[in-house]
RNA sequence: GGGCGCAUAGCUCAGCUGGUUCAGAGCACCUGCCUUACAAGCAGGGGGUCGGAGGUUCGAAUCCUUCUGCGCCCA
């Protein structure tokens, strides 16, 4: 499933991460064989759209929404959106997202905005949805309700009122609260105080009376309440702040609404002399009032955030509202019961328990906004009833409908549809994007339809920021609509940051241009540099020299292509001797590679993708590129034979096809020019190179064995600063076990021909002035071919025995460590058998070591 | 206040079921090379005892407890 990016959107980081994730997931899936779908699409998005809108009418048309009707601005919207939105997935393209493009959805195609009425309806009759009343910010200026995202908060100064409440029947005694607002105190329904709190513990449970009106309020305990702020006293006011009405609920306390739609006092505050006034104006009023009564102890200065409305900037007025409202309880239950019994597998797991704890405790979900651009709530009401107080409320997927209904239960059948007005808020975006995963497969429509094979879906990828909002919601919706999970796996993507780990975003300007990264280092380049560091999860530090890391990855690939299609291939007889001593290569080459898919699968499997990436650049790079194609390369202007050459091509071309997930472009093009390809033959159409099958392991060990002389003699080259290119001799100890490292056809041309040696040659005696050193537990004699005189060199007899001394130094060490291991009985009586095994080999190896090593240091004596 | 996570090389991070594929990768650094695929490269090299303390175990970077220092989410 593709999370569908804002219709907004252009390309930034984190959807580049995200696709190429789905899409390494997807290609690989095609490659294993399987009928692959990646729906890609757009969310309507509608805070962030109609904002986009607003500014774009103001900007271009000249047009203030307020000026517009619902219709004309939607019609704008359109407009708008036609011409500027979806951009993102033409972009998506250039990263080389190979979705099914033929169904890119909409959130708000007119079949999925139908869905997403029937599910508002469907619920609405099935009693989980409601409507209730809500604390939004509402702006007394524009007379509208904000969302979050229009409200700015900033450190402003003010004053922190310390106002006594006298006890009921008590002259002197009482409580002091302290308040930003005084003008609500006349809308207090209660004092509260900490459980804990010994100041007041003996007050809990009497009535104080609130000044200038003197009604009575309890004084009640809850936790809530912050024993260090203020006097550790808070008074309730339920109608006018949002944690005041959390309180409320739980103590079941009324509710007194003293502010008007326009700020001002109005009649249900019972203090009349503030009524009618502007809520700053009775603030001015109310404060000399309390000081005359003798109410007012002391007044601080105090800097807090307050919020103001980014559209008029007036003071932000919590304030009660009816709202729609889904019930969770009923929704929730099967979808946490999902994760927790990993019907729905998280990666990493950890992140069920961040889920555990949110569904633990769900609140309900506010699911209408006061914008335009949206859904709109399929809800009308009698306009007899007056605005927000309606009694009468139809249901319905149509207007006709909802008339009807409204015949029926007045049983007027003269009502038209002019009597009702449908409600003017839309539907919250995640309303929408919570069927994606059905509404995509028209699941609701044809329920027997292409629903029944794509569902459930495999896997999702998404940001773990939106966990709640999206994730969540759609394994609710999956369980109530179609009665099971949405998808088998959901992998949690890290966030982008940069050097500093501040999240990369717009505003903060740090966010590089992915366009701009696209064309320095190629899809290919920035799809490695994002995934080289991305494990699931983790967020990533996001560097441009990553993305330097991929493109040599690419520049690499290709030049390990120019050197194998420059190749002269020879078909002659003589060859097949060649031949015959490149086959250890080959088949070397082929159990390292098994071997490599083995973890690429495994990785693949728990969805540790950079590591499946990192497993196969070690492959290409330091085996295939530094170890196999210098092998097998043919001498300066020497042909190749022609058995070689074909297991070598077809050895490139399926590592090209395992590397394919991740780096789609170069590996297809590299893919078509290593041999001629029928039309229609494309690399991402193969099948994925299988690791099944036994690994020798025995070949893999020996040509280690090989690779480790010819690092000791380059590291011997380098010391004696002896030219790479110069032809030396190389000689082993004749021994048993060096007569069996040498037995395999090729082994000596191998390591002869990676040190630069005429050959490696069994020997019983030390040549006389030869470097030795020791490699494995064999005995190695370096030295200058016979003829090579003008050579100057003098073996460094001193370094020489130092550095044996400090090897033996080490091996002994070392291997009475693990006599020491073996000799402990409960070791031996507790460990695993291979563990033992394992040891005593180590022990084996360790003594073969020291005794060639003791021999090579009495040889330099 | 509740919850989640992190601490391993100079930097960014891997390290899965506890055990020589356990201390690893890339970058950075040092030395030598423009070697007839590749200087965006090649060949070598130095560098960490795995945040501190305790515990479990034959055995701990890995499991448990605790402390310290960070980061995030919810309130």
């Amino acid at each position: 499933m593709i999370p569908p990016p804002n219709v907004t959107d252009v390309l930034h980081m984190g959807h580049m991460l995200n696709n190429t994730i789905q899409d390494i997931l997807i290609r690989k899936a095609r490659l294993d064989g399987k009928n692959a779908c990646w729906v890609p699409g757009t969310d309507h998005a509608s805070i962030a759209t109609e904002a986009k809108v607003v500014r774009w009418l103001r900007e271009e048309k000249k047009l203030r929404k307020a000026d517009l009707s619902r219709e004309q601005f939607m019609e704008y919207a359109y407009q708008w959106k036609d011409k500027y939105g979806g951009i993102i997935l033409q972009q998506l393209r250039r990263l080389g997202a190979s979705c099914d493009w033929e169904r890119t959805a909409f959130t708000m195609d007119p079949s999925y905005y139908n869905d997403v009425i029937r599910v508002f309806v469907d619920l609405y009759r099935k009693g989980k949805l409601y409507r209730g009343l809500r604390m939004v910010n509402w702006d007394p200026e524009a007379k509208t309700v904000l969302s979050n995202e229009e409200v700015l908060y900033n450190e402003e100064q003010s004053e922190l009122f310390h106002i006594k409440y006298l006890l009921e029947g008590s002259a002197t005694e009482g409580i002091v609260i302290a308040t930003q607002r005084p003008e609500t105190i006349f809308a207090d329904v209660a004092v509260a105080v900490h459980p804990k709190d010994p100041r007041y513990s003996h007050l809990v449970g009497k009535n104080v009376l609130i000044p200038l009106i003197d009604r009575p309020i309890p004084v009640i305990a809850d936790e809530y309440v912050d024993v260090e702020f203020g006097t550790g006293a808070l008074k309730i006011t339920p109608a006018h702040d949002p944690n005041d009405y959390e309180i409320g609920q739980r103590f079941n306390l009324p509710i007194i609404d003293t502010i008007d739609d326009d700020g001002r006092l109005n009649s249900q505050c019972a203090y009349a002399p503030i009524v009618g006034m502007d809520r700053f104006a009775a603030r001015k009023h109310v404060k000399p009032a309390l000081e005359a009564s003798g109410h007012l102890v002391k007044i601080e200065d105090y800097r807090t955030k307050i919020g103001r409305s980014e559209r008029t900037n007036s003071v932000v007025e919590p304030k009660l509202s009816l709202q729609w409202f889904v019930r969770m309880s009923e929704l929730g239950e099967p979808a946490l019961r999902a994760v927790l019994d990993r019907e729905v597998q998280f990666f990493p797991d950890h992140f069920q328990n961040l889920y555990r704890n949110w569904m633990e405790n769900l609140r309900d979900w506010c699911i209408s906004r006061q914008l335009w651009w949206g859904q709109r709530i399929p809800a009308w009401y009698l306009k007899s009833d007056g605005l927000y107080k309606e009694t009468h409320i139809f249901v319905a997927e149509t207007a006709e409908e909802a008339l009807e209904q409204a015949r029926e239960a007045t049983g007027n059948k003269q009502l038209s549809i002019n009597d009702l007005r449908q409600d003017e808020d839309v539907l919250d975006t995640w309303a929408s994007s919570w069927l994606w995963p059905i509404s995509v497969f028209d699941g609701f429509s044809q329920p027997d339809g292409e629903i029944k094979y794509y569902y459930p879906t495999s896997v999702l990828v998404t940001g773990w920021d939106i966990i709640f909002f999206w994730v969540a919601r759609m394994i609710m919706a999956g369980y109530e609509y179609m009665g099971q999970r949405p998808f088998q796996a959901v992998y949690f993507t890290g966030m982008v940051r940069d050097q500093k780990r501040r999240k990369m975003s717009k505003s903060l300007g740090n966010s590089p241009d992915a366009l701009k990264l696209l064309d320095d280092y190629g899809a290919d380049g920035v799809r490695y540099g994002l995934m080289s560091s991305a494990a699931a999860g983790g967020d990533i530090l996001f560097d441009d020299k990553l993305c330097e890391n991929g493109r040599n990855f690419c520049n690499k690939l290709w030049n390990a292509l120019r050197l194998v299609k420059g190749w002269q291939v020879s078909d002659s007889a003589e060859n097949t001797d060649e031949a015959r001593k490149n086959a250890l290569a080959v088949q070397w080459m082929r159990e390292k590679f098994k071997q490599t898919l083995g973890e690429v699968d495994a990785n693949f499997r728990s969805f540790r993708l950079s590591e499946a990436l990192l497993a196969l650049y070690g492959l290409i790079w330091d085996d295939f590129c530094s170890w196999y194609l210098e092998m097998i390369k043919p001498g300066f202007e020497k042909p190749i034979d022609r058995v070689t050459y074909e297991a070598t091509l077809d050895l490139y071309a399926d590592l090209m096809v395992a590397l394919h997930p991740f780096m789609p472009f170069i590996t297809e093009e590299i893919w078509h020019q290593l041999r001629e390809r029928a039309a229609g033959q494309d690399c991402m159409m193969q099948q994925y190179p299988k690791s099944n099958g036994i690994i020798e392991n025995e070949i893999i060990d020996r040509m280690n064995a090989y690779t480790n002389v010819v690092s000791a003699s380059r590291d011997i080259r380098n010391q004696y600063q002896i030219k790479p290119k110069e032809e030396w001799q190389l000689f082993v100890q004749n021994t048993d076990s060096a007569k069996k490292l040498y037995e395999i056809t090729g082994s000596g041309n191998i390591v002869a021909k990676l040190a630069h040696t005429s050959s490696v040659e069994l020997t019983d005696s030390a040549p006389p002035n030869s470097i030795q050193f020791v490699s494995g537990s064999e005995q190695y004699y370096f030295l200058p071919k016979p003829e090579n005189t003008t050579f100057d060199f003098a073996v460094d007899t001193a370094a020489e025995k130092e550095k044996i001394l400090k090897e033996l130094e080490y091996q002994r060490g070392f291997v009475k460590s693990v006599e020491a291991k073996l000799a402990n009985e409960r070791f031996v009586k507790s460990a695993p058998p291979h563990i033992i095994e394992n040891e005593r080999k180590k022990l084996s190896d360790g003594l073969a070591r020291i005794k060639t090593l003791e021999e090579s240091l009495e040889k330099i004596n």
